[in-house]
DNA sequence: CGGTAACCTGGGAT
DNA sequence: AATCCCAGGTTAC
């Protein structure tokens, strides 16, 4: 497995780029499953995976810049072209930004080895997949977000390595640094999954299929307020909820026509108010934000170090630490434990988790339903089967459960149902 | 304490 | 066209 996994190109394609996501399949998927779909069928299927996943980001254009007026999301995020072009122009860095790579004409960036392989850091089964909102893909196997103050591409190079460019930064150790952090780099993919393996066979099979599906070490705050706004909600309207706040901070740069700031301190998060995220669309959401800002400015030591401090505590104790703030409950606080405070064990259950669950782990709850309690008893299994990165396989068996990643694994891998929109799609046959 | 309904919104299905 | 249902949930009865 020296190169790039191919099937993972075509996953996160776009509606309107229907045609190059085809384009792909055919030149560079070696896997069976998909040569063999006529092109209706791997329209179909391509349109039922992305239906509620993709984040919005290349069918519509970005946002408009700092501050976020008060208007719909609807309308924040699908301005007239025209218009969007117009109000960005003030903010706008001269240069000329190659929309497709971000790449600068006159002043083109540096692309450095980061010494991680494929199968230690896979790009597109790590950023698109429901731990952060704030990266975007700005290109054939590249994403793009905000570290820090570091603004940094990340892509994968021909032999699957990742290399990764610092549009913006005021330091390239400390950017490199931080990325590597982010990245969770210390903590070796390889050797973790090698435990998982061997006490889950099915997992093992699972690890061919998706190596590099890493889990991120981000920002707490901007992980609290990303999974605040979560909570009964689709990936595409957290993307543009997310997006809205975090015009709040600092703009650091455009690429591939998407605007990055640095996540908004709590200071910055404290100048919008309730009434302002009610009518950018946030709903019941627009009170927990506002909440949990207030909460935490009323730490001692500030709220970005109160959050920080978790770190330092066992996982029960940051759980209830989290639930303590408004709009976080066990599901939410889990995955900030996981994404953000080295809570390596920590179990987000949710409607797939629990699927997952009683099919393989707890056999004896299939059918009933998931309450509080359960969910408990959920992380539990995970835990005595999988140890202390038990959060990390979790990822991973969540991952298969996406509609985007389940059609490109082998038919017998795909067993846990489907819900009813999805199923019919992906139990085309395959010639 | 465990089960239930309401909560905002937008998109897709019926 | 009107309505229902759902989306990685949380809170208040």
């Amino acid at each position: 497995m020296s190169s790039v996994n191919p099937s993972l190109v075509s996953a996160y394609g776009s509606f309107g780029r229907a045609a190059a996501t085809l384009t792909l399949f055919v030149e560079v998927d070696h896997s069976p499953s998909i040569h063999s779909l006529n092109l209706v069928q791997v329209m179909k299927r391509t349109r039922s995976a992305l239906s509620s996943r993709i984040s919005p980001s290349s069918k519509s254009p970005p946002l408009p810049s700092t501050p976020p007026t008060p208007q719909t999301l609807h309308k924040t995020c699908h301005p007239k072209p025209t218009s969007v072009s117009s109000c960005y122009r003030s903010r706008k860095p001269k240069r000329i930004v190659d929309s497709l790579n971000g790449f600068s004409k006159s002043d083109p960036v540096r692309w450095v080895p980061l010494n991680l392989a494929q199968q230690e850091l896979c790009l597109p089964l790590t950023f698109p997949t429901g731990q952060t909102f704030r990266w975007k893909k700005t290109g054939p196997l590249q994403y793009t977000g905000v570290v820090g103050s570091h603004l940094i591409s990340l892509k994968h190079v021909e032999n699957g390595d990742v290399c990764y460019c610092l549009h913006r930064t005021d330091s390239e150790i400390d950017g490199r640094t931080a990325l590597l952090d982010f990245l969770n780099a210390r903590v070796s993919l390889t050797d973790v999954w090698k435990e998982f393996s061997a006490s889950d066979a099915r997992f093992a099979e699972l690890a061919c299929h998706l190596g590099g599906a890493r889990v991120l070490r981000q920002d707490p705050l901007e992980c609290l307020i990303q999974f605040l706004c979560s909570s009964n909600n689709n990936i595409q309207r957290i993307t543009k909820m997310v997006d809205y706040i975090s015009c709040l901070g600092n703009y650091l740069g455009t690429v591939g026509g998407f605007e990055f700031h640095t996540f908004p301190t709590m200071e910055q998060l404290s100048l919008i108010s309730e009434e302002e995220l009610r009518k950018a669309g946030f709903g019941y959401r627009a009170k927990y934000i506002i909440g949990t800002v207030n909460s935490l400015q009323a730490k001692p030591d500030g709220g970005e170090e109160w959050l920080k401090s978790l770190r330092m505590l066992d996982l029960q104790e940051v759980i209830d630490a989290l639930c303590s703030l408004p709009g976080v409950g066990p599901k939410v606080a889990a995955c900030i434990a996981l994404f953000s405070l080295d809570q390596h064990h920590a179990i987000p259950v949710d409607t797939h988790v629990w699927q997952i669950a009683t099919k393989y782990l707890l056999p004896d709850l299939a059918g009933s339903r998931l309450t509080p309690k359960l969910s408990g008893r959920v992380a539990e299994a995970f835990v005595s089967k999988y140890g202390k990165y038990a959060g990390w396989a979790q990822t991973v068996l969540f991952i298969a459960e996406l509609p985007s990643q389940k059609v490109l694994l082998p038919p017998q891998l795909r067993t846990v149902e489907q819900s009813k929109h999805t199923v019919e799609d992906c139990e085309i046959e395959i010639v």
